[in-house]
DNA sequence: ATATGCAGTGGTTATATGTTCAGTGTCAAG
DNA sequence: CTTGACACTGAACATATAACCACTGCATAT
């Protein structure tokens, strides 16, 4: 395969992605506009190229006929879309990170990192909401949370133990106080833990189905 | 969604199966010879009355430009967990779906057609939220919301296009009215169109980065 | 019987679109 | 200095393609 020069990449790189959101082939006139040329003959001779270099095919005389026969490097692009499963449990039984078997996810869920906030190669994973303890924070029941494992920090929304079953709450931590639990609902009452707090990680992005 | 009628419904396949075997549109004249037709004015009532019905949209006066609004009796067999990347728009200024630049998308998102909600049809995207008028819907400023192109039934959150702008409301349309626009939230007033109601598709799910 | 929607013929028109021809300017290799 | 590949201008030209109008035939419903 011959290689291609920097504007014939251009060029293709443009069919690709019209094709791809417009669901049809640009006109030639369509691809000139786009780049901005003058006349339609610079677009034929490039398109020439590409054809000659085996990257496209096309029907003579016709109109937006294109097929696409060498996909250039066009698979993840960038790591910031590199995209990663995580489960999602309806609930956590015991105390995490060790108590999760795999049978407990009740889903899976595949999201790019950059759209879930999240780091690559952390534990991550996702949380069925119930109840209505975060409605205030926008959170419903039966949205899922995406959540990190880490550190919180006060106002973070993280996942917590508490007797036994994992909730979702707004964590605060005052300056000279140990830190406690707050739902973002008037009808619920603050939580200050007992014993120990067992938080399990941060949440970081929601997705609801509608 | 109106019913189709026997020859709709075949025409409307081999678009389907054309456009997935040859990588285009089939012209007018294609269509008219793959069905033994003798007068392309045939083929334009089919098309007319699909695009009526809603089923596929095209650009007027422009060479095999349509798209698929509505797949029939097409379903993913099971690869449910099928990732799919979508342009995310800011706004999307012109009407949908002539007025779509490429460097109008301000991000990309990927998500698996299962946790978005969404068939694999390609034409999806998303849709950053401006504003609170979806508040009580759970909807706040900053979400991002994905978007299918599909004609709504009442009571549907629709991305419509009101005075150039692109904004969310939820779809009403009552039994004996013409169909309107509504706000979630008690300070926005319902809309009501003047003129035509253009609506770029059906809300499914929604995606918060906290 | 009269209307209405569906399916189609036949011919015309406007334009969207691909194609070709004759050039210009740049830049690197021989 | 010349050659040639590359990128592009500018102006035609041919035709592929969608759109339009008038009309026919056939059902089915009012």
């Amino acid at each position: 395969m011959d290689e291609l020069t920097l504007r014939q990449q251009e060029i293709l790189g443009f069919l690709q992605v019209f094709s791809q959101e417009r669901g049809f082939w640009p006109s030639i006139r369509e691809i000139r506009d786009h780049f901005g040329f003058n006349s339609t003959n610079a677009v034929v001779g490039h398109l020439r190229a590409l054809e000659n270099k085996g990257y496209i095919t096309r029907i003579a005389g016709q109109a937006r006929t294109y097929r696409i026969t060498y996909e250039t490097s066009e698979e993840s692009p960038k790591e910031s879309l590199e995209v990663i499963d995580m489960p999602v449990y309806g609930n956590i039984a015991a105390g995490y990170p060790d108590g999760i078997e795999q049978g407990d996810a009740i889903d899976r869920i595949q999201v790019d990192i950059n759209t879930a906030g999240i780091r690559r190669s952390r534990r991550s994973f996702a949380l069925k909401v119930r109840g209505e303890s975060m409605i205030d924070a926008g959170i419903h029941d039966g949205d899922m949370v995406i959540i990190e494992p880490a550190l919180p920090n006060d106002g973070d929304i993280v996942a917590a133990l508490i007797d036994g079953a994992t909730t979702l709450k707004r964590f605060i931590k005052p300056n000279s106080a140990p830190p406690y639990l707050k739902a973002e609902n008037v009808n619920y009452p603050d939580l200050h833990p007992v014993s120990e707090l067992v938080i399990q990680g941060i949440a970081r992005s929601i997705v609801r189905k509608l």
